[in-house]
RNA sequence: GGAGGGAUGGCCGAGUGGACGAAGGCGGCGGUCUUGAAAACCGCUGUGGCCUAGCGCCACCGAGGGUUCGAAUCCCUCUCCCUCCGCCA
């Protein structure tokens, strides 16, 4: 959520950067409409309230009835006006709420102009692609063929878009997730997590998915309840409504959670194998900070993931997302994609962003810069540290042999019962 | 799922519909005293909003409605927590 105060004192400013990532500017002018009519009315409210306010104290010290009775009339007469007051400023609070909810982040002044993904950056780059003496297969096919992912079932179960893992693919990714887990506690400086992976609507507006991105989530009608699309929802809502002492930050978190995103919006995209499914694993970073150190921290978080990547020495790419693919809630996002030799792409297997305050005013997470200071809001940054699905298309695929078994990466082995290499079972 | 009890400031805990933004205590901050510290004593100690910017006004006692000139206090609905019983990974 953008600040009212801002956009009262920069409408311009703020148009400018909304339409450098492809927005319609238009509805600064009407959250500006809507705001002036609602401070119109509430200071008309307010005058009232005052008024009766004071008299109502009159009234209880008053001895003589017949003026008593009088100012009660009065006050009565007040009283309704009040009523139709509260309700009109209640209205304009909706209307003005629902605007802003509907407006997206800005994007940081560093961040690339650009209408779309054509102009993001490639910035950093790890790794040589591998030759191959052999035509590398996709996942799709190896998966299968190792006895490790199941598709078919995986359909027949849950429907499409959905599959199983089996023996050491289930247990490759265990491994991933508990080695990713014990790298960012142990080393990162991460505090682990374990959330709910189902959340109140409410966590969802403060995080940003709703009240636009319903179509992605899955609801539960019966209790109200949605599933989590991704631990940032849990993890920035643990502070909801907390004012954090300034010595407590950073905080710093990580968390495992299954992830559950309906994809209406990408039917038929990406409809083979495993790169886009409706539940998948996901290990998840979270900051908060304050705002002078939140870039450089995205830089951190950044490298945190990177330094997965280089361990698990799968060539990968730090990419700068330009104004007009940023993500809602975002200021400034990089994606790190790996490269898969097998479907022949970059994959996305991270996406580090700072959000600034927009998350931290919608989900009201504030901070107290020193004892007795007014509390400002927080700083919130995410990355994916890693996506489970798509490392192991990853892994799959560029540690493949001729013969079809994949060797397990070496930094995965004492997770893996010091399993070396994956082979078709018997 | 059944029965009962509860929700007040950072924490504990009072609060007959009118002097209550809220007693008292704890904690925290500042001061006096002290070589220093402790103790004692004194003072301060919530958040948000409005424009007229005042040592101003408004709102907030789990949430939302209602009664009333006036609600922390009375009524209704909801949420959450606790206790007992049942079921149960």
């Amino acid at each position: 959520m953008l600040d009212i105060t801002r956009i009262r004192k920069e409408p311009e400013a703020v148009k400018a950067a909304l339409a450098s990532r492809g927005e319609d500017p238009s509805v600064i002018d009407r959250v500006l409409a809507v705001d002036e009519r609602w401070r119109g009315l509430l200071t008309e409210l307010e005058e009232l309230r005052a008024e009766r306010n004071r008299v109502s104290k009159e009234i209880g010290r008053m001895k003589d009835p017949a003026e008593r009775e009088a100012r009660i009339a009065e006050m009565r007469a007040v009283g309704r006006r009040i009523a139709e007051l509260e309700d009109q400023v209640r209205q304009a609070e909706v209307e003005r709420e629902r605007l802003l909810l509907s407006i997206p982040n800005l994007p940081h002044p560093s961040v690339t102009v650009g209408p779309d993904e054509s102009h993001n950056r490639v910035v950093r780059k790890w790794g040589e692609p591998r030759e191959f003496d052999f035509e590398p297969i996709p996942h799709w096919d190896l998966g299968p063929e190792l006895g490790i992912i199941d598709f078919e079932r995986g359909v027949k179960l849950s429907g499409s878009r959905f599959y199983v893992l089996r023996g050491a693919g289930a247990r490759l990714q265990r491994a991933l997730i508990a080695w990713m887990l014990d790298v960012h506690t142990r080393e990162h400086g991460y505090t682990e997590i374990y959330p709910p992976f189902v959340v109140k609507e409410e966590c969802l507006v403060g995080a940003g998915q709703l009240p636009k991105f319903a179509d992605n989530l899955y609801h539960d009608v019966e209790d109200d309840i949605w599933l989590v699309p991704t631990a940032e929802v849990p993890l920035t809502n643990l502070h909801r409504d907390e004012i954090l002492s300034a010595d407590a930050l950073p905080l710093r978190y990580v968390a495992y959670t299954a992830c559950f995103r309906r994809e209406k919006m990408s039917a038929g995209r990406d409809v083979r194998g495993i790169k886009r499914v409706h539940q998948f694993d996901k290990v998840e970073m979270y900051q908060f900070t304050t705002p002078e150190t939140s870039y450089q921290v995205l830089e951190e978080m950044v490298e945190h993931a990177v330094d997965l990547c280089r361990r698990l020495q799968i060539p990968h790419r730090v990419v700068e997302i330009c104004t007009g693919d940023l993500g809602f809630t975002v200021a400034k996002t990089y994606d790190i994609e790996m490269w898969a030799p097998g479907c022949g792409e970059w994959l996305e297997v991270s996406s580090v962003s700072n959000c600034e305050d927009f998350q931290a005013r919608r989900a009201n997470i504030r901070y107290r810069p020193e004892p007795g200071a007014k509390p400002r809001f927080v700083h919130t940054l995410n990355g994916s540290g890693l996506a489970l699905p798509r490392v192991m298309i990853a892994i799959l695929e560029n540690y493949q042999q001729a013969d079809g078994s994949v060797v397990v990466p070496e930094v995965l082995r004492p997770w893996m019962g010091g399993l070396e290499i994956i082979a078709t079972a018997t």
